[in-house]
DNA sequence: TCTGGGGTCCTAGGACCC
DNA sequence: TCTGGGGTCCTAGGACCC
């Protein structure tokens, strides 16, 4: 079999270096993408010279202001940055149609089948990374290898700023000292369980039989066991229809009130029905999740004879999914959100419910409103539901972090 | 250091059917 | 009447990634 050509491009500190291009006077400083620094939540992305102090995404924000008191912290703009990605896909989709999107900043590139359009390989991946940071003005990251894990992998040694592959029969030499956190899938459960076998390495996994893998980690420990030898078959997932779609919120503090909680749902339905309408998608499972001040995390979800995608009918279900946890208990929450999943195109024929394209025209009609004036809403009684929300952050003087429909 | 938001995939256990 | 085992569907939860 031929080797393949699979190229992986990772935007560097993605967040913070937006906002660094859209406030040159960030340069060089310390930026943290996230929230502010007394806020529940945690640091996005952080600049390599907040790095310096050990702050890294993921980090509870509280803890970064801890170890870089002076840094910049900046709640964020998914917008604009969704914006930049898309100019980012744009741009390397020149090159090959073959393109997975792994994420917002990180993209696979399959270069096997254009390989002949291009005479020489390397200037053309070099020509990739210089247009992607002309055009951008961001710095990437770039791998190269035979197929996914080596090319990602490849990247990580690129990173910051740089360009690295990996040539053929250097595999071994390549993977053998890498700490086994670095293998994507080996996360804190699975090292906990390596470290104590006294497996600190890539190397050392190869002495790991594949049937003792496999007992331990199940059918993520074949991935193991392949991946460590740097054997990785999986094709690129190329633009497809997503598998789930979801929206959530943590509250600035717990929240006990019922009616508020059930308005905040309402909001996140709304929310929710967005992508569902501009994707054209509608939903076969709703799921309603809650963490409860302690932490503890529960979800409660429906399986759907007909998929919906109109915001009323997903409401109504959420709501009724969200009330079995009070059954008994009145509890405070620190999260609720909501989820569709197992996701269809298009709205399926059904032969128990008389066809209506009422509900869909309404929310599309919703949606131009929103676009030209910023607001507008599907259903009234959840404009009196966001009234109560404003009044009542007012009463108590803090404001939710995304319910920010107002304007 | 009290722990985001948006995803993907896997697994265990119970219900149900044959 | 106590008791099979396999297959499939569904629900809930958890590991992991960026």
């Amino acid at each position: 079999m031929n080797r393949r050509c699979i190229v992986h491009i990772d935007i560097d500190a993605f967040f913070s270096a937006v906002e660094v291009l859209l406030n040159p006077s960030l340069k060089g400083k310390p930026v943290i993408v996230g929230g502010l620094p007394h806020e529940r939540g945690v640091a996005s992305t952080a600049s390599y010279e907040a790095r310096k102090y050990g702050v890294h995404s993921g980090m509870p924000l509280r803890k970064a202001y801890q170890l870089c008191p002076h840094g910049i912290f900046i709640r964020g703009n998914f917008q604009i940055y969704s914006a930049f990605s898309d100019k980012f896909f744009r741009l390397i989709s020149h090159y090959t149609p073959d393109v997975e999107k792994a994420s917002l900043d990180e993209a696979y590139l399959d270069l096997t089948r254009c390989r002949p359009l291009y005479p020489s390989f390397s200037s053309t991946v070099r020509e990739i990374k210089q247009r992607v940071e002309k055009e951008l003005g961001l710095t990437v990251s770039v791998g190269v290898g035979p197929n996914k894990i080596l090319a990602k992998l490849a990247t990580n040694r690129a990173k910051p700023g740089g360009l690295a592959e990996i040539e053929p029969n250097r595999e071994e030499e390549f993977l053998k000292d890498l700490g086994i956190e670095s293998l994507p899938g080996i996360g804190p459960k699975a090292q906990v369980i390596l470290r104590m076998l006294n497996i600190q390495k890539i190397g050392d996994l190869w002495g790991l039989p594949r049937v003792s893998l496999r007992s331990l980690f199940g059918l993520n420990g074949d991935e193991m066991y392949l991946q460590s030898r740097g054997i990785d078959t999986r094709p690129l997932m190329t633009a497809s229809i997503p598998k789930s779609v979801s929206r959530e919120t943590t509250f600035l503090e717990d929240i006990w009130d019922r009616r508020l909680l059930l308005a905040h749902l309402a909001y996140l339905c709304d929310r929710l029905t967005l992508p569902l309408r501009r994707g054209r998608l509608f939903a076969h499972i709703i799921e309603v999740k809650v963490r409860y001040s302690d932490f503890k995390t529960e979800a409660r979800r429906r399986l759907l004879i007909s998929p919906v995608q109109e915001m009323g009918r997903i409401y109504k279900i959420a709501q009724e999914l969200f009330l079995q946890f009070f059954s008994s208990s009145r509890l405070s929450l620190r999260l609720v959100g909501v989820k569709a999943s197992d996701l269809v195109r298009g709205r399926p024929l059904s032969l128990f419910e008389p066809y209506s394209e009422r509900p869909e025209r309404l929310g599309h009609a919703v949606d131009e409103v929103r676009e030209k004036y910023g607001f507008g809403s599907v259903l009234t009684v959840r404009e009196k539901m966001l009234e109560e929300i404003y009044s009542f952050e007012r009463k108590r003087g803090f404001v939710l972090k995304t319910a920010s429909l107002t304007k």
